[in-house]
DNA sequence: CGCCAAACGAGACGTAGCGTCTCGTTTGGC
DNA sequence: GCCAAACGAGACGCTACGTCTCGTTTGGCG
C-alpha cells in the first residue's frame, strides 16, 4: 500500500461514517472518494472494492488497539473459554465489524483474497489462543475442540437464532468442557 | 406471487442458468429478464432483487424434491446424527446454494425479509429434525445440543477452514455425543 | 535550497444496471 | 366471446462503474 499515510487516514475515516449512514450495500468507491477529499484513482490505486476499503479500516483500527489476542489462565478451563468467547463476540456485535464480515464471507467463494486477509488478521490470533489455552489444560484434540466452541457463536451470530445472554454463553461452555473431560 | 405459473418456472430456469455463468454478484434483474423473455415490470412485480429471485428457485425446487427432513431412528444416536449432519453439508456444498445463502446471511441485518424465508423454509426443518432426534435420545437440553452439533459444520462451511471429510464429521459426531452423555 | 519524479485531486468519458413509466398484446375466468 | 389483469418490450433519466488525462502538490536526494 503505496498511498501516504495522511491519505490512507482519511480514507479509513470516509469509509467508517459511510457505513455507518449507508450500509455495506451503499458503500461506492465514488462517496468513498469524495468523502476523503480522495481522487478516485487514488483509491483505486490502493483498494479494488468498496469492502477492500472497509475491511481494510476496520483491521487497521484493531490492530492499532491491541495486536494480539491474550491467552487467560486462571486455572479454571470454563471461566478462560468463556474469556476468549466473549471477546469473539464483542468483535461479531458490533455493528460495521459484524456487516464487513457478513459481507466477506459472503463474497469468499468469488474473491478468495478478502477471506484470507480477514482470516490471518482476525479469526486466525483468535482461534489459536483458544486451541492454546485447550493444549494447556491437556486436551488432545485441541482443533475440534475450538471448533466445537467456536463453531455455535458463529452459528448463532450467521443466523441470529439467539441473543449472545449470560446464561446461553454459560450453558455452551459448560457443554463443550463436558465433551473434552474423557 | 400473483405470477403466471409458466412465468415463474421461466424465471427461475434463468436465474439458475444465471448464476453459473456470472455467479451472484453478476445477477442483474435485466439479465434474468431478458434470459427469461419477460419485461422487467414482470419481474419486479413478484421480487425485489436478484438474490430474491434466486432463493425463490432454490427453495422451489428443494420444496418440490421432498419438502420435508426424516428424523432417522436406528437406535444409535451416533449413526442418525452423521445421517442428519450429511444432509445439511449436502445442501451447504451444492454451489449455487452455498453462494445463495452466503449472500442472504450477509444481508440479514438490511433485508430481515430475505433471511425469515431462508430461515423458515429451509433451515429450520433442519433444525427441528435434530432437536426431535436428540429429545427421543432423552437428551434434556435438545436446543444447545442442536447448536453444538450444526454450529461446528456451519462455522467449517462459513469460514472454509476444512474439508467435509469423513473423520472430521465423524470426530466432530462423537464429541457431540459425548457432550451429552452426562 | 531547489529539483524532479511519483503520487495526488479533480473530473471527463463511455458503459451498464437501476427502478419507473408507458405502450400495445396476450390471456384466462365469468 | 368479452374485458380487465397480467404481460413483453423497451424508453427514460440517473447513478456508479473503471479508465483516462489533466495540472498540482509533495517529499526525498543532491
Amino acid at each position: 500500500m503505496s498511498v501516504r499515510v495522511s491519505t490512507r487516514d482519511r480514507v479509513h475515516r470516509a469509509v467508517l461514517e459511510l457505513v455507518a449512514e449507508v450500509g455495506v450495500p451503499g458503500l461506492t468507491m465514488e462517496g468513498v472518494a469524495a468523502r476523503a477529499g480522495a481522487g478516485k484513482q487514488t483509491i483505486y490505486r490502493t483498494w479494488d472494492s468498496p469492502l477492500h476499503v472497509l475491511l481494510d479500516a476496520l483491521l487497521t483500527a484493531s490492530q492499532d488497539a491491541d495486536g494480539r489476542v491474550e491467552v487467560p489462565d486462571t486455572g479454571d478451563l470454563a471461566t478462560d473459554l468463556r474469556v476468549l468467547v466473549d471477546g469473539m463476540v464483542a468483535e461479531l456485535t458490533d455493528p460495521p465489524s459484524d456487516a464487513m464480515m457478513r459481507h466477506v464471507v459472503a463474497l469468499l467463494p468469488d474473491r478468495p483474497g478478502l477471506g484470507e486477509e480477514l482470516q490471518e488478521r482476525l479469526l486466525r490470533p483468535q482461534v489459536a489462543a483458544i486451541e492454546a489455552r485447550f493444549e494447556r489444560a491437556g486436551v488432545a484434540e485441541s482443533g475440534p475442540a475450538a471448533e466445537l466452541l467456536l463453531g455455535p457463536v458463529f452459528h448463532r451470530w450467521l443466523l441470529r437464532t439467539g441473543p449472545f445472554s449470560e446464561q446461553w454463553i454459560a450453558t455452551h461452555v459448560r457443554l463443550v468442557v463436558q465433551a473434552l473431560s474423557t
